[in-house]
DNA sequence: TAACTAAATGCAACAATATTGCATCTACAG
DNA sequence: CTGTAGATGCAATATTGTTGCATTTAGTTA
């Protein structure tokens, strides 16, 4: 739990808790994922911790096209703040598992559009993934 | 109202009214907009117009970071068909104006990642718009 | 280890957003 | 002009997220 103690938040049972859905999970989760894992919660606080958790660069939220809203660490693959997305982070949904993966790309070329100004960008791919790709 | 028509959709009053709201913008615009654009109007059916648009390819959905959730017109940029974006199409939100646009970029090279298979990708941009770098 | 304090929690109440069922109406095909 | 599938509008309800406030607690300091 040092993560959370590196960012000034306090450890307390319940952020233990919520902390450990996200290490137990490989790929992003949702609020709604978040919620069934936990046995007994306060919603309020839920809300709560992932607006902490967010705001303090733990977890970076991931939307994707047709509504899907995930939550995922943000050590994994990149060390942001303040919502910025740099390295090659791109976020990938299989289309075969649904679920949401934070991944790098070898190379991510920037994107120029005429007439505008791009500073930032971000990727969403669709596929398959790599357990789905080739099961175990 | 052709376009209506011609994707089997019947053309009634309310679902002019709400056409003609998209066919002002030439950004895309929030349900909110549409709310605030429409004088009288039932929120029920407001949302049912909106899916009938969506289902059909009349419009789609833009899901940008931070919670922001906006409607464009299809045929502006794309031709697709349930959901599927092809060309390069890229979703711009800009900084100052904070309006979202769908553009087409030069050239979008396709992402690789290892171990998966890259089908589609989306890309959502940020920075400054056309109207905002060199203002009228 | 005891006490302090800012941070975190949990309850109640609320606000905003979206959906379902059903009766009625209407666009448009024949 | 008429029939009907599709669209509308109301009521009720579900889902999702927020605010205020009193209470508790993590982590610091004495």
């Amino acid at each position: 739990m040092d993560i959370l103690r590196d960012k000034n938040l306090r450890v307390t049972p319940f952020r233990k808790e919520v902390m450990e859905i996200f290490l137990e999970n490989e790929h992003a989760i949702s609020i709604q994922d978040i919620e069934e894992a936990l046995v007994e919660f306060d919603r309020i606080t839920l809300y709560r911790t992932i607006k902490s958790f967010t705001n303090k660069g733990v977890i970076h939220e991931i939307v994707m096209p047709g509504d899907i809203r995930k939550l995922a660490l943000c050590d994994r693959v990149c060390d942001h703040e303040e919502g910025l997305h740099e390295h090659n982070h791109i976020h990938f949904q299989c289309r075969m598992c649904d679920e949401v993966y934070c991944v790098e790309s070898d190379e991510l070329p920037q994107v120029k559009i005429p007439g505008f100004i791009v500073e930032e960008q971000e990727i969403q791919a669709k596929g398959v993934c790599k357990k789905c790709k080739k099961p175990s």
